[in-house]
This record gives C-alpha cells, structure tokens and sequence, in this order.
DNA sequence: AAAAAAGTTGCGTAATTTGGAAACCTTGTA
DNA sequence: TACAAGGTTTCCAAATTACGCAACTTTTTT
C-alpha cells in the first residue's frame, strides 16, 4: 500500500499549526530560544576552558557548586546577572551589543 | 563640639563590613548589578523610542500588557529569553559580545 | 582495570522574574 | 482647568531560575 510522505514542516504545520497562528509562533519562538541557550551555554563553557578552569574552580570563583555552573552552561535560559557574575569572576569582558543604539559592557 | 566627618566609604565598611568580606564583596557586586540593569532598561528605551513606539505598541508586538514593559525598562534584571523577545519584536539585531571567545547573535 | 577527577542529573526549596489588572502620576494640549 | 496619552507602580499569582546536596555517569590518569 503506498503511504504519503511527509516533510517535518508539514507535520508542524498539522500538528503544532500553521504560521502564523499563536501557537504555531510561541513554538517557533521557544525553539528559537532554546537553540540560544545552547549557544550561550557552549559560549561559558569556551570561556571557562579558555581560562583553564574546571567547573568546580569556576563554581569557587563565583561562589556557587560545581552542579550549578553545569546547569548554567547546559541551562535553558540564563538571567544577565548571573551570566556577568560568570565573566565577572572569570575576567572576561562581555558586552551587549544593540544595532543602531549601542554597546553595553556589562563588566 | 567638633564632629568626625566621615566619607561614604568609611560609612560602608563600618556598616557593611570591609572591602573582602563575603558581605561586602555581595553588596558591592548588587550595586554594580543595579548600575548595569539601569543601563540596559535605558537601552531599551533608546531602542524603543527609535523605532517610534509607545510601550504600549511594543507590549502589543511582544505580547505583554505596556506595565510589562515599563518594568523592564527600569528593572532590576533581565532574562536574556525576555531581552531577546523585545529586540526580536523591535527587529533590532542584538549580540552579546564576549572578549576572545566570540560574538553571539542572539536575534 | 581501578581510582580519581570532571561533569551531569534528580529532588526539593528559595529567590527572582514574568505578567495582568487597575489605580495612579506626568506631561502635553485643547 | 479638564482631558487624554504615555508611563509608573501596587498587589498578587504563576512561571522560571538559582542553588545545595547527593547520587550517578563519563572522561582521564595512574
């Protein structure tokens, strides 16, 4: 028997819905968010490497467990703060950067 | 009757504790928090009124009432998943910039 | 292979952020 | 002055983050 078959994005459009609909776009949204956060994540972890530090060194920096600095470098979604106490403590620069209105350096 | 002048400084260590102290290192490290989360509520204003928007028109784009995004304006701190929605919304190509480990587009 | 070091995860709790509603200031303007 | 628009704040609930601790898995060393 011949079965159609079916791309991913028509799979989403059927079961998540299509473009468009608020649902559809808070999924796309929250994917977006979290390929981000992967990012980020993999971003503190170069950081963290690039100083020659493990988690636990880093954790004793900020004052915070091993557990935590690992939750933050594979975390969904990270507060500024706690991202400038990571590069605070690790001396790295980091700055924001906002097209048209300007850089910020949070440390 | 002569009076000891004391300068802020003096003020803080004697009421927050030395400069090295777990107190003190907290406090100051708040401070420089708030002084950051003040900036970046002033750059999304900046932003915002760049694109000629209301808080109320912005809060329509990203979804939230205009009192939402008044207190993110002037809040404390910041998601990064929150500032990415507002930019995202604004159509303002953000980054977070971090010295020799890269640049990270976040919208 | 065994031990040690580094990293991850589950569980529970505390703290913070997000968000709506509605009341309340501010400022510009008719 | 009265009105309207824009912005801020209070109150409160819901969602999300932060974090310790301990157990567990993976990677590195010896």
């Amino acid at each position: 028997m011949a079965m159609k078959t079916y791309t991913l994005d028509e799979l989403t459009d059927k079961y998540i819905g299509e473009v468009g609909t608020p649902k559809r776009d808070k999924f796309e949204d929250d994917l977006k968010a979290e390929l981000q956060a992967y990012h980020i994540g993999e971003a503190i972890k170069q950081a963290r490497l690039a100083k020659n530090l493990t988690q636990e060194q880093l954790g004793e920096k900020v004052g915070v467990q091993k557990s935590q600095i690992s939750r933050l470098e594979r975390g969904k979604s990270i507060t500024l703060s706690s991202l400038m106490r990571l590069f605070s403590a690790m001396e790295i620069p980091l700055a924001l950067e906002m097209e048209g209105v300007g850089k910020i350096s949070l440390c």
